[in-house]
DNA sequence: GAAGGAGGTTAACTATGCTTAACCACGCGG
DNA sequence: CCGCGTGGTTAAGCATAGTTAACCTCCTTC
């Protein structure tokens, strides 16, 4: 029998897999903010009902069915956040944690009736093209991490690493959000960024900006 | 810290009190079809967390907590049934056991999303204007159940029990819907009723009679 | 008044899923 | 080679939530 906390774990999994970490049970841990041992208990649960794999050094493989699960899990995420969003008006800082809970309880109906509403593309509301992308692919389309821009360039607020709802209002109340444009004005000795938004001046960490994917905008001459 | 299960006592308490039955254990063991000794710890549980209170002869009564947290379910799921239909015309037999899983799923903010959307009247789409409805009010509505109605008379479907989704496939198959129109040709010895509907003629059981509600129209000249 | 049935509880057990404490194993630096 | 940190496991314990089996307590019916 498949449980909420089961199919959190094969979520976990799918999603560490493709920041490109090396998913072992540590990472689990701190990924679910679980301690250890209760990996391990979920680990040899998911293994026994032939949902993951351990190979020998430790790392963590989804066999084909668990894989399947977490995908499902992934794009009904995708598609209660896009019903929140362009439905319910809901901001956009909310919805991931609404999801979060929502898509567990989400019947193969239901998934059908989402997407024939608002139809398979499109991105979430985080500006995120799907929560599984990877950093490569982010790369290749040209996006970079806001904590690696240059100073004197203007950027656009791409997507968000949205699983940290305490930094989505952080960002939020500091006029930081999908779409939103903003000037580095200077790259700061100790690996803050000086930041021009619509909203007025700010400093930002790095751990805030290494959370932030953003494109380049030509310069704007003043 | 509240449960589903905790959750799906507590609305089992709220409705089956609507319903005019007295509650008791064996009631809710029955509602929810778990065994007494389930219920028994259950309501240990309950009475623990100040939500729910036994009385002398064993009937259980909700307090203002407990009640508190049954209607904010029962809201919650009237407006997901409502959402469910309306937004996303799922199928009005689908929809109750969607809602049953999804309700618990819902914040605060969702549910004032919800409502802004959808509003605050309206029926859901088995015709209920609330579950909670007792059977007194539905009579005083002017509404009569199937079980009662008289033969040669025209009926509109009004409401359909919707906690039996077995039932609603069944009735469902036969033309028998919410908003659905019938004449009742005959009432049999057997205790079953002859039906005409759009879809043609059926005999229905008892069983299936008493979980009808529906209202009187105007006989229509042959 | 004995028999029976309905309702409720206890007891024993199971599974999930979490915790902390303790311990083990491997690799790497001094 | 020793020590220590990282990572993983075992052990013991707890809460939730269910099960079946057994038993108790009424209340009713013959």
């Amino acid at each position: 029998m498949i449980t909420v906390s089961k199919e959190d774990y094969l979520k976990a999994i799918l999603e560490a897999e493709s920041e490109g970490e090396t998913v072992i049970s540590a990472t689990l841990a701190h990924w679910l903010s679980v301690s250890p041992p209760a990996v391990t208990m979920a680990l040899r649960r998911l293994k026994r009902d032939g949902l993951v794999r351990v190979l020998a050094r430790g790392e963590v493989r989804l066999t084909a069915a668990g894989r399947k699960i977490a995908h499902k899990l992934t794009l009904r995420h995708h598609l209660i956040e896009r019903m929140l969003s362009e439905v319910f008006g809901m901001e956009w800082y909310k919805i991931h944690d609404e999801a979060e809970r929502l898509e567990h309880a989400v019947s193969p109906d239901f998934e059908a009736k989402l997407l024939a509403k608002l139809g398979r593309g499109g991105a979430c509301p985080h500006g995120n093209l799907s929560e599984m992308e990877s950093p490569a692919s982010r790369l290749r389309r040209g996006l970079v991490l806001l904590s690696e821009a240059e100073a004197g360039k203007r950027y656009r607020v791409s997507g968000i690493y949205e699983r940290d709802r305490q930094l989505l209002e952080f960002l939020e109340a500091r006029g930081i959000r999908p779409g939103a444009e903003l000037g580095v004005t200077e790259r700061n000795y100790d690996k803050t960024l000086s930041i021009r938004t619509a909203a007025g001046n700010l400093v930002l960490g790095r751990l805030a900006a290494e959370k932030i994917w953003v494109s380049r905008l030509p310069s704007r001459p003043l």
